[in-house]
DNA sequence: CATGAATGAGGTTTCATTCAT
DNA sequence: AATGAATGAAACCTCATTCAT
């Protein structure tokens, strides 16, 4: 499933058991990112969080950060997928707020509270951050290029626009679990559907709300 | 800046350096904080950059999160001067995003870099942040709630969107200013501004633009 | 050298140094603590005596505290293994000053000169103290009631009887191994046994000394 | 009271103010040293509890040991001066036992809690300890040499015997202040003086007890 | 005399990383 | 592949001491 190790391993027997370790530890890891931040997680917690020594979990990963870029990954790649789902493709652009956010919502309740992570420890990353641009940002932004093109959206600045949306979310699933313990998912996602809605669909495709 | 020491200062360059040692300190771990991360950053840094010696550090707060805590503080006190200033007051609800944003990004150029700080390592102050809620998101709150009863705004879940606000002003001016480097300022503010009204204004106070 | 090398050292001279890491630690830590003082000693200190490394202790005591207990314990269960040792307890109770004083002062000899710790740096352990209470006090007040009960000594409050035996034990130890260099053992002890004679032996079981 | 400098003053004004000060310092240095330690006190504690700044603690004494020793000196003293007074001398020595015990426990219980300071962190006070031997012993070897030379004692190792003596009830006033809060004082009392004269008194000189 | 802000060396403790088993 | 004991650099924080006022 990670960093494609797979044509190397076509000689070894592949193990299915290897692919169980690796995850548990970024499962691990993830957990703890999220709930006690990078920096106050201990190589020695992921270990124990995932059952394995302290040593294993440099066998999959080289440094921490590894680790951290590990996790970020298979964050953004859950959320990617489901982006990409056939589903959601054939909703109409301008319907697409509303089960959009809906996904972000349970996803996040799914994840716990795997929420802060996304773009929050930047600095710790450092020099790697920049070079490996958000992909989330990217992938609302061609979504947002589909939308426009399709006549669906207002013409905007998609770019400025994905960090707006990107950041408006976050905060809100950041808000609601993180601070007010995951009541009232509701409210959030009401007002940000309206934002989004008002925002970026077509005056004239919206239906005389309410 | 602080305690007078004015008088002295007469012969001198007016304001040669930082005024006094407390406020010296607060401006170095600011930036460090917001540059380096909370963590990544050690006391040390911050009495190097500051001018003065660790132990200084520890003559005006008690540890290293109370030095954040500060910090915090005083970026909401010189956001919340802001918003409360006349100038602004007398602009009528409708037409305040624009000049409230601006003012945002002066802020954060000016600041250099101190955007992501607040709100970032939430996990780190613990319990301390539970306690003492945003202010920034209480004021815009109290704007949001003002402006909806005197019918500029539409009706709308006033907390919820404070914090989606929030989001979404935060997220630009990281991406502006800490992946981007500052340039291109006028597209995430003209952005900004639009999601604003088109999201929260009445839609009869909204002249046809452009 | 724990665990298993034994193959290895059957060449070697047979338990070569000190047995275990966690061994050599609480040696190296009781050496220090009772020449140096427990605060004047450093963590580093006891490391290098121990010829490990720092963390290498913390990976055995939580923190220092755990450390000087360990200390605290290893010495007292020496010392009350010796009076649990059978051929102290075939002796008749009125006869058994001398051997526990002997006794005292071999160890003592051969602790080197670790002969101050136990009971002095009190305030450290703060309220560590009250809860575990001196243990060596607690035998001997044990010993005096049952040579009570059998009649060979006088009846006495042992309580106060235990204290006051271990203070004077103590301070003679302290004063000829410490200020005195060993010398003149003999005019401690005989001295000693003559005070404890006299004190708790009941008087017609005394044969007309010397 | 203080180290002579009597000579030196004479041409100066004869501050009592300098004494005051100088003595609070001793004070405070004296009850914090002995229920906090000596290194875990800090010497702004003293400052404090002395009610002056810290710069003026150093105006007294040199460093942190200076200061230790004055607070052993003063307390040493005022057992001395006891020791020398006509009330006691007149006593007899086979009747001085009590009211010694008693005196060192009234001055305890009015030095509150001083019990520990003396012969406890003798390692801190280093090779500076050796040059300077307890006072206290020395007195008490006097006192034990007169008395046997007056007859009143059996003959014993007074050098030995003073450090025996000063063992037990240091030990008993630790114990009785410092681990049970001064209850019971009596116990202690009664035990100690029994010790005292079954084990220095000439059997004849006392009378068939209780 | 008196002050107390400032210093910085040094202490305790943590933790990413290694390596022998 | 897996382990976890061992390491030691480096972090946070303390506090004896100084010195300008």
């Amino acid at each position: 499933m990670a960093t494609r190790l797979a044509n190397k391993e076509t000689t070894k027997a592949p193990r299915a058991h290897t692919v169980d370790k690796r995850q548990a530890i970024v499962d691990a890891a993830g957990a703890l990112f999220t709930t006690e931040g990078y920096e106050s997680t201990t190589i020695a917690d992921v270990a124990r969080r995932a059952g394995v020594a302290v040593g294993t979990v440099y066998l999959y990963f080289k440094n921490k950060i590894e680790l951290l870029l590990a996790v970020k990954g298979d964050w953004e790649r859950e959320f990617l997928e489901f982006m990409a789902r056939p589903e959601l493709q054939t909703i109409p652009h301008h319907l697409r707020a509303r089960p959009l956010i809906e996904a972000c919502f349970a996803m996040a309740a799914q994840h716990t509270e795997s929420v802060q992570l996304l773009g929050v420890p930047m600095q710790v990353v450092g020099e790697l951050y920049h070079k490996e641009p958000g992909q989330i940002e990217s992938a609302l932004q061609g979504m947002f290029d589909e939308a426009v093109a399709a006549g669906a959206f207002r013409p905007i600045d998609t770019h400025a626009a994905a960090a707006i949306a990107y950041g408006m979310v976050h905060r809100s699933l950041d808000q609601c679990f993180c601070v007010e313990d995951g009541k009232d998912q509701e409210r959030y996602i009401t007002t940000l559907v309206d934002v989004l809605e008002r925002w970026l669909v077509k005056p004239e495709l919206l239906e005389p709300k309410r």
